[in-house]
DNA sequence: GCGCAGGGGGTCG
DNA sequence: CGACCCCCTGCG
């Protein structure tokens, strides 16, 4: 593990605060400096943007641009979706101002199942309190410029938590969630490995919600957010559906806004993108709107 | 400052 | 369709 740096220069489709805050990742904080600082597999990077060069420095296993460009989802053209969705209307064109500097991370598909199960009827402070202390007990130790970071658990570090272990980390009423699950992966009864080589998006969604604790929402924020990377699912919480309401449906009461309806428009209008939509809209409402 | 009520990236029975 | 655990936030 040794410490390394990767310049990007001329960067653009690349914001920090787009892709930190965007909702889809739980582990990467602001530093005082505007940077952010993050772990992700056993790597803990400083990533910070100067003058459109983007600056990423820290410990890595292996290379840090391969690791950079798989992670950051560097080889795929945003400028290219951007101009797709932003024909759509005006609504996703304003949206995408707004957030034009969101990229979709890959991340690891057991971390965000484990992290999507516990971000059920929860807020974001919480569940990012939840995940470092499950980390700091059960990962690994990494020490970098004299701060000890930790990596997220394995299955097999999971699996040494017991319910009364997760009801101690303040889990709540998900501990028997978390717990069944990581048992199901770490058995094998539940096999990540060929659910990363199916194709059928359908199979990996009815295979997902197999699992205790992930219902619909989470399913397709799994299939969104992790390395899977269906971009054209769209994942329905309470202000993705707020925003479609506001924008096409205007329901008098956003809450009796049938869920299909939105599917349904949504696929019809962003298509194979409805994904990457979401993330603009969902950006759009929360942060700006 | 501190104490307390309210609510939250849904899922399950 | 109601309950669900508990940290965080905001207000008194």
């Amino acid at each position: 593990m040794k410490e390394q740096k990767y310049i990007i220069e001329n960067c653009d489709s690349f914001e920090l605060k787009h892709i930190f805050d965007c909702g889809q990742c739980f582990r990467w904080n602001e530093n005082k400096d505007g940077s952010y600082t993050g772990v992700f597999g056993k790597n803990v990077l400083n990533v910070n943007k100067e003058n459109n060069n983007v600056i990423f420095y820290g410990v890595c296993k292996g290379n840090i641009q391969e690791i950079c460009t798989d992670y950051f989802d560097l080889k795929r053209d945003y400028s290219e979706i951007k101009d797709i969705l932003s024909k759509v209307d005006d609504h996703v064109k304003k949206s995408i101002e707004y957030g034009k500097g969101i990229r979709i991370l890959n991340q690891d598909l057991w971390e965000m199942i484990i992290s999507f199960i516990i971000s059920a009827n929860n807020n974001i402070p919480r569940i990012k309190g939840i995940i470092e202390r499950i980390c700091k007990k059960y990962g690994d130790k990494i020490v970098w410029n004299g701060i000890e970071y930790y990596s997220f658990p394995t299955p097999k570090q999971l699996s040494q938590a017991s319910i009364e272990d997760l009801r101690g980390l303040g889990l709540g009423f998900r501990d028997i969630r978390v717990y069944k699950t990581t048992q199901k992966i770490y058995t094998k009864e539940f096999d990540l490995d060929s659910l990363k080589k199916e194709e059928n998006s359908n199979i990996i969604r009815e295979k997902l919600l197999t699992l205790d604790g992930v219902g619909p929402k989470v399913a397709d924020c799994i299939m969104l957010f992790s390395s899977l990377k269906r971009l054209e699912v769209f994942p329905i919480d309470v202000w993705v559906r707020r925003v479609m309401n506001d924008l096409y449906i205007k329901n008098e009461d956003e809450t009796k806004v049938n869920k299909k309806q939105i599917e349904k428009l949504a696929h019809e209008k962003y298509g194979d993108l409805a994904g990457l939509a979401q993330q603009y809209l969902f950006y759009w409402k929360r942060e700006g709107a």
